[in-house]
DNA sequence: CGCTGTTACTTTACATTGCAAAGTTAGCGA
DNA sequence: TCGCTAACTTTGCAATGTAAAGTAACAGCG
């Protein structure tokens, strides 16, 4: 079996990605929090819902961890006598979706700087698969 | 209150980002496959742990669920009378890192579109703080 | 040779989280 | 007045992420 070449030290963490923001990083989320950095006006509760396909008990629970978190604030109004809850994000959640945007940007850079579209390498000998 | 434009129906789903494969999208798995795309002669484990800083169980839990949904390949070996073990994606898992990455720069570019570096729009009258 | 520590993982326990069904409040129309 | 609908919120529970604990085997030492 060939011997495979430790790590060099100085890449311990180089995948870790921690600037990937968790709060923003899960898939509902991210899409609420792209759609109203792409909308300063902010958004209606149900054009969320349209545009991120997400159900009403779902968004609600998702607007509530961006709201306690901090990256978003829940505006009340009336339309016709009914209720409506506007959603925009806060001068710190732009910021730290542009930082989580970033991150982002490395996540695509890192990967598509290795070659992915080539094959594999054929493991060498000494190798059995679990 | 000023009169809120209704969503376009041809907008509905519009930030789902229904292609963003949720095994590859969580964090942990995330950097395990990014690093895995970057060396396509495969990583150890241990060079896995350092590279994504995670610890034994995290990273074996994760590499099960990849090798699961057909995303990575197992391998096992021995050095110096010690058992090894190897990581590899698979032609699928290639297939499906590329389709996944295809859409987080779609993320990236609806991210960076809505000029969200602008400061947010004064919510109009009408509108009180939830 | 027995014992202890270490290595390279796997398994387990449990806290956290994501989801949608169920619930709530209030308005509208018959 | 009643039934239906709208616009959400809350709840129950399944799924998931994490690291501590466990396992098997090797190395070194006395």
């Amino acid at each position: 079996m060939s011997k495979n070449k430790k790590v060099r030290l100085d890449s311990a963490g180089r995948f870790a990605y921690d600037g990937l923001d968790r709060v923003i990083h899960e898939k509902a989320r991210l899409g609420i929090v792209t759609s109203l950095a792409t909308h300063p006006q902010g958004l209606l509760f149900n054009d969320l819902k349209e545009l991120c396909s997400l159900t009403d008990g779902n968004l609600s629970r998702h607007l509530q961890i961006l709201q306690e978190a901090g990256l978003v604030q829940i505006w009340k109004g009336f339309k016709d006598n009914r209720p409506q809850t506007l959603c925009q994000l806060t001068a710190q959640g732009q910021q730290r979706f542009l930082e989580y945007v970033a991150v982002l940007e490395n996540v695509v850079t890192d990967a598509l700087s290795g070659a992915p579209a080539s094959p594999n390498k054929r493991v060498s000998e000494g190798w059995s698969p679990a």
